[in-house]
DNA sequence: ACCTGAACACCGTTCAAGT
DNA sequence: ACCTGAACACCGTTCAAGT
């Protein structure tokens, strides 16, 4: 006899994301997010096969919000930037799972594409992925560590966000 | 009556620090540490005050250690990149720890003074700690999607170390 | 003083039984 | 077909009792 489906795998990772934002990581438990959606635990086995692949699948949903953010900036690397630095403050926990959990690489390479392009405008294709990689590991970087706390001391991290990308670009126009 | 100590901090965070890069960050359970001590878990409770803690104690090993293969480097700024990037392969899980737990800032700012000298050299006292924080993002946000397998497709992961690093340098030496 | 077994709460996961 | 209670294994943590 079919049943009536109570919850969905979008609600299930809506409810992740939401819980990891206010719990931190750990909080993400099967329990605790059952709850949230309105079913037992041993429900969620029916969407997701078990906890290790709810957080990827957290993490994706946020990757792909991620993407959606920056194919909107347009193609402008300090647009971009700021873009990125914006998505990490308003999902800190989603930015931080990203990096810590087995995203499949559809996912990421969306999310790069319009680095890419911009990259490509700036230095030519032949460079453009080398160029890519030094720009999103330098903002992937300071998001990092101002997201960990690595600069509680000293100076204005606004200031070295915008010093760090100033010198970037121009590093890349040369 | 006195009982000889059966183990000790130091034997209890090498443990851990073993453990982490077989068994990755989820292995490291207060019970796969007192086995590999030679206690049993409760006993543990008498050198570290929860998990948390101990993962605190690991990190911040492997943050000491960084910091004393940073401070053989030199001053040279590319010497300390691939230092930095020798110590993230030879310890991966240890170095991605170093991110994801509450590393007290002294140990943090052991390891960032080599960086920051160096630093202050290339670019000046005044701009020192920005380009510090310039070239960690840079070498961290890299290191941490290497490890993570967001290069896994396209391009040769060393040549892209060596181009951010020159574009780095050429930018600060601008 | 340190160590341990026992106990408890909590979590991930499976599965037979319900609808 | 999906949902659930019950059950099991495993883990973090506390604590009284041992030496």
């Amino acid at each position: 006899m079919p049943t009536p489906e109570r919850t969905s795998i979008d609600a299930i990772v809506a409810a992740g994301q939401e819980i990891i934002e206010v719990d931190g990581p750990a909080g993400l438990t099967m329990q605790a997010v059952a709850e949230r959606v309105g079913v037992r635990a041993p429900s969620l086995y029916k969407r997701v096969r078990d906890r290790e692949a709810l957080r990827v699948a957290v993490a994706t949903a946020s990757v792909d919000a991620l993407a959606t953010e920056l194919e909107a900036a347009g193609d402008d690397l300090s647009t971009l930037a700021r873009t990125y630095r914006t998505f990490a403050h308003a999902h800190p926990e989603g930015f931080r799972l990203m990096f810590n959990a087995a995203v499949p690489h559809e996912a990421l390479e969306r999310s790069a594409a319009p680095v890419i392009r911009a990259c490509a405008t700036a230095v030519g294709e032949a460079d453009a992925l080398d160029a890519a990689r030094l720009f999103t590991a330098w903002a992937t970087g300071f998001l990092q560590m101002e997201l960990s706390g690595a600069f509680r001391l000293g100076g204005d991290v606004d200031r070295a966000f915008e010093y760090g990308l100033r010198r970037l670009l121009a590093s890349l126009a040369g």
